[in-house]
DNA sequence: GATGAATGAGAATTCATTCAT
DNA sequence: GATGAATGAATTCTCATTCAT
């Protein structure tokens, strides 16, 4: 007699992740996750209870595990806020990569509201951990923004447009130090 | 592929259109389309030649209208430049909610190449078209942008996260606001 | 453009009748039914909302069909109660045999409620024709039963059992003549 | 096929015809019967080859039991004819009750030559046991049937019919009592 | 040109059975 | 012997596309 073996379910989390992140869900037959993860189609259905819900459970946990990774960063003490905010956003991209068709597919998914829920809770909880640095900026003095709620949203769009359509020809660096320089000193040329 | 009713066609897309909006392109029938559009469904076939090249065409067709509507707010003369970016964003904002699902999708359309190079394309000129307006505003020396091409995928990320989840705490003014005073100066505190 | 087809409605039918008359309703593939009537396998779906529903017309009409059949019989005027009741037995038997499994198998198809009616409500009308062959017997003064309705259950019960499980020992006839003999004077002996 | 333990064997039956006597066969699945008699799903296989053969087995072994309790009552002497069928349909009763479902799906089981004439001889056991209680009655002069084997088919139908289809406006005692009334004397009016 | 009936490829899910432990 | 995790065959229904009318 086996065991329910939680190595099993997080393979075949891993192999959903893979090919989730290449094609969008509707694209990605269950026997294709069951052959890829070496395990037999009926196998998933032990681990989860439908394809909605393996794709809810590996966008939840992906989203627990970004908000782990990133709370880390976000508590490091002694940093400049932008600098936080930098490294924020390198703990987010790879994330924010694999999850594109899932999360662009969520509607799609017919979840429960609960589970809408979570996800939403979690959403907020990574806002918050952006926000959250740039209130201690404001607290420390050195940032001046009346609405960090709302700016923590805009960084999270441009690092998920940058993520979804990269262009090749700008690299990474020069695009997060423009994204800083923005946020530092907005763009409008100011006296001498 | 005849074309002979060119008011059928923009029948056929203005439906198309209005359904895709409410729902992802792979829950929209084609059956729902014709009935909605009162034609039968083989027409549609006559008009396009399948679901993926409906979707494209409403695609490109919807960002050409955009992009005649934005070039106009962009070509008004003495405006400040802030000032048009934002008249163009409230351009964009019905636009870019319809398309909503259907940009989302695009990848899942298996378009063709040079489909593909045709959207690339009239989102570049979209882009342009912000930019343009940033790098009129640096000309006159009222901005100081080293990337208004940047500046301008942003912009439309931005756009584009507060359309696609709009958060009906924060009225549109504040929040618009906010996006220019972030473009003014930044969020960095400075001395006095 | 074709036109949706009464007649092919009933080929589907027949086709299906014949099916269902060999082999349990969840051993008859759809797929068996249009491959039999030289359709496919979606034309089904255009004629029936689901396995279900074909499965219930199919029930359904028979039952109609059989009991205008038994009605003439019925009706045939100048015949006495029990060979009345002869005639409409051997009426029913055909159907009987051919409804075999799917009658068996009515609460495995999941009908909806007013479908269970709409059965229910034909069998009451069957079982009414033969309770009304008696109440005539009963009022011409030929019959003495104080409850034709039982009787007439009890009829239709061994006729199914017959049918089910026919007895290649007996024929038909020694069958139905014993049958009848039974009802004609009971089976206790009585003085002479 | 070990035969280690009857207790168990026989635990697995009785579940078995509980789940069975509810539903049709193939809505219960082995995994209930596993959980409902609180063993293992595989130890289902230990004692039975299949869920065909598991069927079977109830099905032989209910036949088995309510044919001993008929052959005691059938016995029973000193007691007239018609009152010894009463009895034994009264035995019959929750037999046929539990074997409803099971019954009717005989054919689906895709039962083995062998299991099917098992089967085919309880059943003529039964029919016997009735047809000698009018045989007896035909010795002892108290009945006149020209065919008890098909008189005793009769009444098994009509019981077969009542307890499949209870009809909750007539008594069972109406019933019984009417039933032995047609048998009494038939249907046929008489002269005084 | 227009239509909508016909088609059939395609995928999620269930569950009897097996077999490693 | 007992178990239950693993398996994969099997089937319904949907919908883009075709084509007879």
């Amino acid at each position: 007699m086996q065991r329910i073996d939680e190595q099993k379910r997080k393979r075949i989390l891993e192999t959903a992740g893979r090919l989730f992140a290449e094609r969008p869900s509707h694209e990605v037959r269950l026997e294709d996750v069951a052959a890829e993860a070496h395990i037999g189609k009926g196998t998933i259905y032990i681990y989860f209870q439908s394809k909605a819900d393996l794709c809810f459970s590996l966008l939840l946990e992906s989203m627990v595990e970004v908000i782990d990774a990133a709370r880390t960063e976000a508590a490091a003490a002694g940093t400049a806020p932008l600098q936080k905010i930098d490294r924020l956003v390198h703990t987010f991209m790879p994330f924010t990569k694999r999850l594109m068709y899932l999360r662009s597919m969520e509607r799609e998914l017919g979840l429960q509201p609960e589970q809408m829920q979570a996800l939403q809770e979690k959403r907020r909880e990574l806002l918050g951990l952006v926000e959250g640095v740039l209130r201690e900026g404001i607290a420390a003095g050195e940032i001046d923004d009346p609405h960090p709620d709302l700016t923590s949203r805009y960084l999270l769009a441009i690092f998920r447009e940058i993520t979804y359509f990269p262009n090749p020809d700008v690299a990474p660096d020069v695009l997060m130090g423009h994204i800083l320089h923005v946020l530092r000193q907005g763009i409008l040329k100011r006296a001498p």
